[in-house]
DNA sequence: CTGAAAGCGCTTACAG
DNA sequence: CTGAAAGCGCTTACAG
């Protein structure tokens, strides 16, 4: 079995010429429909294959999508961008391209190194899976290649991002502490470390004066130092009836802590979390958390970046995707029923 | 800026020939010191970026592995491989490659659909981590290209392969559990699913062997179908002191069944797991367990998978990574102090 | 409907 | 040390 049938290899024993072998094997007009079944018959049975390199050479595009991912997101205990690469393949797979996952490296990212990918051409677009430093986008910004952010996005806003709903999502599970008749509510979290949990916090605090409710400092918790690197977590004196978790993680991490003190969950304090990721059926009790509706971000960030590369003055803005409660174990009812609103 | 620098552009601004700008950014003979050095700031001025795909045709290599990971994998809460992946995404960069992830759908699977990535000749070699049905290992090995397991092997070992020493780990291990004063113990999984599972089985039967002790068939307990898809746990009416599970997460399922029983580990019963994963902490108590050498496993394959794709004909056979007991809290020694064998 | 020509951006002999 | 020629495998105009 010869291991490099080519196009021409094929119009040589037909007799005709490349361009109509190309031509059948397209789908492309300018062929009989004879001549064309005949050309895919031997082709199959030859054990031709299609030479994308060549294709990429004439048109200069490589097909290929990197997805860059920064390294201190894929420790062994964070699988959740890994998760979200496996739908963006999928959806990307579907456009006939192929996604290249790059872990940038803390040193890359310091240096403001590009990846080697980039050097080389091997990729037609980015997607920035996870916050960077600002000079780091900066840098991707730059290179004024197609370019989408998910799961973050930039202060500036003038790069196209898919985010989860993070303010919504967390103004809403708040609220529902609240019908649940909680009053003194914490939140944990690091304020400072990605606009993510910013939001979350803000959404957080909207619930807290819709309902007129004071926002206590020392009811806000910090769970990581401004490199996102988790810290101790420090409860208050005296605490909150319930914390709003920044995610199901810091949600496990607290409830350990409060465990640890002699707290029960949800019998003494009420906890939430947000992902939905595997903290969230790992702890007991299970988490009431806001579920990120990852497919739907894959999609849309496929869909941008794809359109991008057809056409790179394509924009579409900052793009939020609803998640919605799900409601578990973790949370206590304080009121008899559960109120509606205030 | 423009945006599609080429060689021939460097060579027209400094009047050589494009052959010479070539030889000079690729390190080559035959360019003067003093040349090179021009064209390679010229280079760097003009943005140029080196287009692979040129190479690529010239020497029919894509340059890119691609790794095949079953879907069945990559559930929510299984990030191992994803893990793995990282390893050998690293390493292949370090050896000028690029990994290209494919998750294997299920579906493809079953009706023995290669890779499209295949047929559009943009790998050079693959690696399957994780193991698929014998119709689909046939098939890999059928289109005799560079290929190499990770993580099992195939029953004719005709294929490279690079595995976890699971059965001198399950060995290990089931003799700590004896040297702790064990002396019924158990084992958890379906002895058919893969032969990892099989593997460690007959480690651990072994260390019974030779410690005299029967193997009783009560004490072991299927853990999931011949899928791979994990179904309840039936204890037996009379438990073991220790079992050995043949990964964490099964470990940590059984934990909780037991707790549900009302049993206690490690107080009622002992129990180890395999793969020092995310359960192996985020089980109460922290599992012992056997933790597996990843990187060590991402380099053997990545350096096995270069070699081959050098030349197709290199072997390497079937190569085993050592793994290490990593000792916590699941245990309780039987004895006063821990036996020397016996 | 069919195909000759040119080109995508590089590299590999080979000649000077 | 330097470069003209040919080729990797395809596709895009364009001509017949």
């Amino acid at each position: 079995m010869k291991t490099n049938v080519t196009m021409r290899d094929i119009a040589e024993k037909l007799d005709v010429s490349s361009v109509t072998v190309s031509k059948a094997l397209n789908d492309k007009d300018g062929v009989s429909e004879e001549l064309k079944v005949k050309i895919k018959e031997l082709a199959e049975k030859m054990g031709y294959r299609y030479n994308t390199m060549a294709k990429s050479m004439k048109d200069g595009r490589s097909y290929n999508v990197c997805v860059i991912i920064p390294e201190r997101f894929t420790g062994v205990s964070q699988s959740f961008y890994l998760k979200v690469y496996q739908f963006i393949a999928r959806v990307l797979e579907e456009s006939n391209y192929y996604g290249i996952i790059h872990i940038l490296p803390s040193e890359d990212e310091e240096n403001l190194n590009l990846p080697r990918i980039y050097h080389e051409r091997r990729v037609d677009g980015f997607i920035m899976l996870g916050q960077t430093n600002k000079e780091y986008i900066d840098l991707m910004k730059s290179i004024n290649m197609p370019l989408v952010f998910l799961d973050f996005y930039d202060e500036n806003g003038d790069v196209d991002a898919v985010i989860t709903d993070n303010f919504y999502g967390a103004y809403e599970i708040t609220n529902y502490l609240i019908q649940s008749g909680h009053k003194e509510i914490g939140y944990v979290g690091n304020l400072f470390t990605t606009s993510s949990i910013q939001d979350r916090f803000l959404g957080y605090y909207k619930s807290l004066l819709e309902h007129k409710i004071n926002l206590n400092q020392d009811y806000v918790i910090k769970d990581r130092d401004e490199r996102g690197v988790y810290i101790d977590l420090e409860l208050p004196d005296k605490l909150p009836t319930a914390f709003v978790c920044n995610c199901d993680q810091i949600a496990h991490l607290l409830i350990t802590k409060l465990n640890s003190c002699g707290y029960k969950v949800p019998e003494d304090v009420s906890v939430v979390g947000f992902d939905n990721d595997i903290y969230a059926t790992l702890t007991a009790p299970h988490l009431t958390t806001v579920e990120v509706d990852i497919e739907e971000m894959a999609k849309n960030a496929v869909k941008f970046i794809c359109e991008k590369m057809d056409d790179n003055s394509a924009t579409f803005g900052r793009v939020s995707v609803k998640g919605k409660i799900i409601y578990r174990d973790s949370v206590k009812s304080l009121s008899g029923l559960v109120e509606q609103g205030n």
